[in-house]
DNA sequence: TATTTAGTTCATTTATTACTGAACTTAATA
DNA sequence: TATTAAGTTCAGTAATAAATGAACTAAATA
């Protein structure tokens, strides 16, 4: 196994063990390494030893997600792949969509605890409040890293 | 089902689309929604129709994510859980952890195509940077939301 | 129009993970 | 010291998810 080979593999883990399948985060870890940005179907699929259909899933899962983007060159019939210029914004926003979920199911709890007033309740309200704040800082921080790279 | 069972089941359901196992979700939705801070290891078997096993590994995940905490009460052998009073600084914690996952892994892509010259090494510098930023700004977020809190 | 090519779909297989239940450990009480 | 009680461990099973491979669609080319 090259040490690219294994980054890939390590590129793989990483991503299973943060959600993704581990396919979808060999493609990455191909996309990454990858010393063209016309990155085809075909490659991948002889890069990670795949099936067809193992590929066409996970890329497909990858751009919904918007970490990959698919272009295409003209009279080629080809897709080809490369990494999501805009991943950063993009994980940001699924990232802000996963707080709005958590926020929500704390309100849940508050509300079916309504005539309660203890310990656990207060807990509750404290959590609301810091999703809250984390779904007013997130634009804040978006704006900050906008700031700071382009200066 | 009652609404409180429900409620539980979505909160496993909402664990389990973020990583954790459902009963260790189901485990959190029962804590969020208890009356009591005292909830014993044979409540949370009961409540949530589980094996002990289950009950077991779960609760221990949870305690080593700081996610709950175990008490205990003189005279009395059994164990009692509730919600981690640090569980949001805890959180922030293992997000921190993460970042610099995904940090590293970034940084051994640069390595490996250290001898480029493309956009993609641009785009792989850019995310690196990306991840610096984060770092730098999570203690900064944590230290607002403090004074927020205290506020 | 027939053929090739690129990619999708989906039933089946394979792999992974979570849960159960029974045997076990540890410690408290009788 | 025997018994009970609380929780752990782990082998086996059940449930879930991912990958394969073959049949398919759609579009381009011969």
């Amino acid at each position: 196994m090259t040490p690219t080979e294994k980054y890939i593999e390590d590129v793989g883990l990483l991503y299973e063990k943060y959600g993704l399948t581990k396919m979808a985060g060999r493609i990455l870890g191909y996309l990454m390494t990858a010393k063209s940005d016309n990155t085809s179907f075909e490659d991948l699929r002889n890069a990670l030893k795949a099936s067809k259909g193992s590929i066409s899933s996970n890329v497909n899962l990858l751009l919904k997600q918007a970490l990959i983007e698919k272009h295409m060159i003209t009279g080629d019939r080809k897709s080809y792949y490369k990494l999501a210029f805009k991943s950063l914004e993009n994980i940001m926003e699924i990232k802000l969509k996963s707080i709005i979920e958590f926020k929500a199911i704390y309100q849940r709890a508050m509300e079916l605890c309504i005539n309660e007033n203890n310990s656990k309740n207060k807990h509750l309200l404290e959590i609301i409040k810091y999703y809250d704040f984390l779904e007013k800082e997130m634009p804040l921080l978006k704006l900050k890293w906008y700031n700071e790279k382009h200066s």
